[in-house]
DNA sequence: GTACGATCTGTAGCAGCTACAGATGCAAGA
DNA sequence: TCTTGCATCTGTAGCTGCTACAGATCGTAC
């Protein structure tokens, strides 16, 4: 944590910024879709954060870096807003996200090869007959 | 290929959609975009294809299947096209294209790995006290 | 006081579709 | 020939998750 980021003061939005790595029009965009509040306002209209609302959005980073979408964040931060959540609903939801993750690896690997089989088969010649075009065109 | 898709006639945008699984809505976003060639009409105004249009449908739907984005598909047709293009040209497209699929699987694959150790910590309890939570809600 | 960066609002754009509404086209059966 | 009913038409708006302006104001250091 830098220097102007302490639990005392409240932040302004590019505090906010540097502090999670969350571009300031992104943290506009999550008080618009209402996953971040409206936070208190200098006399002149400034956006003022507090250190709750910081750790929100590293929250929302993380959840985001581990591929959670929007709506998976939100209904996991309505669970911690009510403190209505069991440890085996956050579970399930983060068991149900892997499972989708790893499929989208799976999907990818197969991708992969089929890409590398295509790429391997080419001779990289200078004349205007590829077998990598020849498989994409070609009806099966 | 079925009865109704036959190199001798026109294909209404419904046996295109058939015949390759694209979206009628897809198809006509596709000529919007210019990727797909505006097709002749009916006397009534309805689309008709015929069998080269066909063959560049299937080759959108295999290039996106592949993950090929819009733009480096409008670049294979492009060369496709123009017939200027050489095997060369279209093996580094190729191999350009297999080395951003690696980096979202290997991306992938280890955001898997943290979801996976997340929900391994995790007791499943019915308490609101849960370690991934809290992983994802403490500052670093 | 002035300068200059930070922040403000509002709107439009990106990819790649998808989903309407409301009006026609077209083909098969009576 | 008429009718029924699905297929197709155009145009526009929506989706996700941001990002990028423009043009105005705020705030702070000198």
């Amino acid at each position: 944590m830098t220097d102007e980021i302490t639990k005392k003061r409240g932040y302004a939005i590019g505090a906010m910024s540097r502090a999670t790595g969350v571009n300031i029009e992104t943290i506009r965009y999550y008080e618009r879709i209402e996953i971040m509040p409206k936070p208190d306002r200098t006399d002149g209209g400034n956006r003022q954060y507090n250190y709750d609302q910081l750790k929100r959005l590293f929250f929302i980073k993380r959840s985001r870096e581990l591929g959670f979408s929007i709506a998976e964040i939100k209904a996991l931060l309505r669970m911690t807003d009510r403190q209505d959540f069991t440890c085996g609903e956050v579970h399930t939801m983060t068991v149900g996200h892997l499972a989708t993750v790893k499929k989208k690896v799976n999907d990818l690997r197969r991708l992969e090869k089929a890409l590398k089989s295509m790429a391997d088969e080419c001779s990289r010649g200078d004349l205007p007959d590829c077998p990598i075009i020849d498989t994409l065109f070609n009806i099966v």
